[in-house]
DNA sequence: TTGTACGCGTTATCAT
DNA sequence: ATGATAACGCGTACAA
């Protein structure tokens, strides 16, 4: 900027405005400005300028991990609308752990962002370190794994709501001995999950058969596991409802290799629209997460908040509407001619 | 820091050099500094220290997206080596638009990066906006999608090897007919998978038959359709090397539909162990790209580079050893049993 | 061992 | 419409 103003003859206060924008400065100056700026590849300093203004241009991200389908879509979606506001993002992934979460945060501060994204890890009980966020004025923004409440800012899925209709479709299908692999209850993830399940269960008049329901980790193995125990039982389900693709998918296996047909024996549904969901024989029901909207939702909501700096901002919470997707593993009448499912995956 | 030295009644250069541990200050000095940074919860603006020093601690990411497994792998990889050396890592996608990635690269060096790591769009043929970075002396590590030549830093797989080992496992089971689904040519990761497959064909006394090469775009669709034309032919393939797993699995779907056998009547492998292949009936062998240590190797080249600015430093080439996976896709003879896949996937 | 004073690149304020 | 100046938070050459 200093060679800018140098060679124009003029302030840097003057050459600053022009760059960037500024009312106060001619149309013809700021032309020329522009033009030199361009010749001598002038590259605003964004650190510089942030430390002036006390507002940075970068947002930070703490997920578990960048894997699976999950949260690799909502990253994409999130960096997505960010750069288009002109952010960039940084990216932190907790492994799980409440430790390196913290690390994670501390690492954002130091680096000034201007707003944090966390999805929380598995072994997050205690949020008081979101606390230091607060106290520093950084907008927080948590999606899907995020702490209950109305006093927190939030996007989630409607879990309960995928689960029931994940449940109520078993039952369309006319299966009346519907097994529920549920996921640890302290997420609420899963909680909900479970909770659109038994609402489900109740409005077709079933009542709700502890022996139906069993808690896994989520694995394809404990699917299996699951599955096993579940099919000894004296009166066997006809349908499961996983909440989870993984477990979902070892819950098929075992039935397959015990000798039942899916979806006529046994009707399956997971959660999650895995990519291979729509390879296995038969593809298997699930429920779409809108992985890529969620990112976005969450971006909007945390630029509101840090246009809002300074005004009281009452926190909201959005909710977004999973969609079902139906597929053989669960339909036992078809009605119409299926199109062949096909995978839009990229190209690696 | 300000509000520390008052405290202690010392000059903010005391406290600066007591937070940084330089030798010249007393341990009991060092002690009362921490201890009070601790109770007020100072932060370090790392911005600020960025500026003053000319480095920080922040890398850059070019991909063309997050999403596939691929990609998310690297960028899991290079997140968690880079942290663990102090480093946080800003993401950009350029989407495969050379238009992007420039505006990308901008952005990096605005928010002035230490160092980049890019694995190039699918658009981009012209690599003047690198240029950019070497000029401001920012170091650059491509990975996976590289720009050739020993005269840059580079992490790729070893695709031509990758090519060789699995048409010389098919040729190993007994094929002699292998075709060959090839990407785009412009792009040396599909370019060096078809080498590999022409180096195995020749090894193995084999001429090259172009009417067993199809190229095609990579995707599922593509995969079927290459497949229809081979079939068509009077002398069809036994076995078909397909340069991604997508294209694979859309050939092996329609090979099925036609009524062939696999792997017995055609034996198939991919390239890439994206997740699906393990679910696929039967399960397709593939080519693992190490991913996580593809970005871990990018992070570490890149860091060498950083702490050698100044010095001169070589440009270096590091090249991944792919690992074939055999699976059932391609295994005529089954000598040992085969244990039950298992996807190792995430909870969502 | 500690302190003084300046500068990194940018922008807000006040003055002209 | 433009300029002079100070300040953001930190690190370092130099002096003490």
């Amino acid at each position: 900027m200093a060679d800018l103003a140098r060679e124009l003859n003029v302030s840097m206060t003057t050459v600053s405005r022009a760059l960037s924008d500024h009312f106060s400065i001619g149309p013809a100056m700021k032309q020329k400005v522009l033009k030199l700026a361009k010749k001598y590849n002038y590259q605003p300093n964004r650190m510089a300028s942030a430390l002036r203004k006390g507002k940075s241009k970068l947002l930070g991200i703490v997920v578990p991990y960048i894997e699976g389908r999950f949260f690799p879509s909502v990253v994409h979606g999130i960096e997505k609308a960010a750069s288009k506001a002109g952010y960039n993002v940084i990216i932190c992934q907790s492994n799980e752990d409440v430790a390196q979460e913290r690390r994670s945060l501390d690492s954002l501060l130091s680096a000034q962002v201007a707003g944090v994204l966390v999805s929380l890890s598995r072994t997050t009980l205690d949020y008081r370190h979101f606390d230091k966020l607060r106290a520093r004025g950084v907008p927080l923004v948590y999606f899907d794994r995020v702490v209950e409440g109305e006093s927190v800012n939030a996007v989630v899925l409607d879990d309960r709501e995928g689960g029931y209709l994940s449940t109520r479709h078993l039952l369309d299908q006319g299966c009346r001995r519907i097994a529920h692999l549920a996921g640890p209850q302290h997420l609420n993830i899963y909680k909900n999950r479970r909770q659109g399940y038994f609402d489900a269960l109740r409005e077709a008049g079933l009542p709700p058969d502890e022996e139906l329901i069993v808690y896994t980790d989520m694995q394809q193995q404990q699917g299996a596991e699951a599955m096993r125990q579940l099919l000894a039982q004296p009166s066997p389900p006809d349908a499961v409802f996983g909440s989870g693709d993984y477990c979902a998918f070892g819950a098929m296996q075992e039935a397959k290799r015990q000798g039942l047909r899916v979806p006529d024996d046994l009707a399956i549904a997971g959660f999650s629209n895995e990519s291979f969901t729509l390879v296995t024989e038969p593809a298997i029901t699930t429920i779409d997460q809108r992985c890529e909207e969620m990112g976005q939702a969450a971006v909007r909501l945390l630029l509101e908040i840090i246009e809002a700096q300074g005004t009281l901002f009452t926190p909201r919470q959005v909710v977004l509407r999973p969609e079902l997707l139906v597929r053989p593993s669960s339909q036992r009448r078809v009605e119409v001619a299926e199109a062949v499912p096909v995978l839009n995956g990229r190209m690696y």
